[in-house]
DNA sequence: AATAATTAGTTAGAAGGGCTAATTGTTAGA
DNA sequence: TCTAACAATTAGCCCTTCTAACTAATTATT
């Protein structure tokens, strides 16, 4: 049977909403810390990224370089991120997780992927190899990268 | 080959929020109207579901009152929802979208489901049908509900 | 009928998310 | 040098979502 790329868009629209409201959910309900969802994403990736500047996390996240700057604002007011000047271009920031920021974005990633794997684990498998599969080929044509999981070490 | 839970919950905690993002990128750039998708989510549920009450709402938003009641607020003062009151039961409000609102509900769906099928038209075909099965399996399981898609008539 | 408990919805206040436009400093180039 | 480009921030806007505390209306209890 043939799926229409028109389907597959309302299938898509219709079920990514429902599963990121519980993506939030349960991420902002670990406490303490609570972490949102953007401010996990920039601690994850500066924490792979060690001395990234501002627009790197902004390139990455998706977001304008403003709300960046207020979202980095955020993290190294609760002393999860460090902001620090180079000496090499004072334009360019050069930011860094701290301890703290670490282990609260372990502790947020596992709750979350805990509650995910729980959910999953109730399903025939076809349908989790189904998963894993429409998940890697939507990375692909959403972000052009064909490498997926590398986040996760 | 098979996928443990753990692996299918890394790459679903992965892809969907940055299909999320997208998704609400293109929803708020079209403009006039701008609708925000839970802006967007009330007005199709009470679209369908004309009288809803507040509570209504909040429930298959997955919102608290208080959030919901703010959303709605929102709503009306743009003139896209009206809240009326019930002479069965006054504390239950009747809620109902505008002629305006049905309007810019539908340019909104219209405007991201174009989007989001431009992307999945330059795919395998095979890729859609997997894509296709995967959101009908994860619907069922965050859903509880194996039915999908009834919200597009 | 009077009182208590529940229910529907709102208000207030907080922290955050995301944008555009305008600004400050810094570096590189003609 | 002087200008253009760049990195980041500030200001100001509106929306999201929560908890806590509240009002008003209904139902249940005595």
């Amino acid at each position: 049977m043939s799926v229409p790329p028109e389907e597959a868009a309302k299938d898509v629209f219709e079920v990514v909403p429902i599963i990121m409201r519980e993506i939030r959910s349960v991420m902002r309900s670990k406490r303490p810390p609570v972490l949102t969802v953007p401010q996990y994403r920039a601690l994850s990736f500066v924490d792979r990224n060690a001395g990234a500047s501002l627009l790197d996390v902004a390139n990455h996240l998706g977001l304008t370089p403003p709300s960046t700057s207020k979202l980095v604002d955020g993290l190294i007011g609760h002393g999860l991120m460090t902001r620090e000047e180079q000496p090499v271009d004072r334009r360019r920031l050069k930011l860094a997780v701290t301890d703290r920021g670490h282990k609260d974005m372990i502790a947020a990633r596992q709750g979350t992927l805990a509650y995910l794997t729980d959910r999953l684990r109730n399903m025939d498998e076809g349908d989790r190899e189904v998963i894993a599969r429409a998940m890697k080929a939507l990375h692909l044509i959403f972000t052009g990268n064909p490498k997926i999981g590398e986040r996760w070490g």
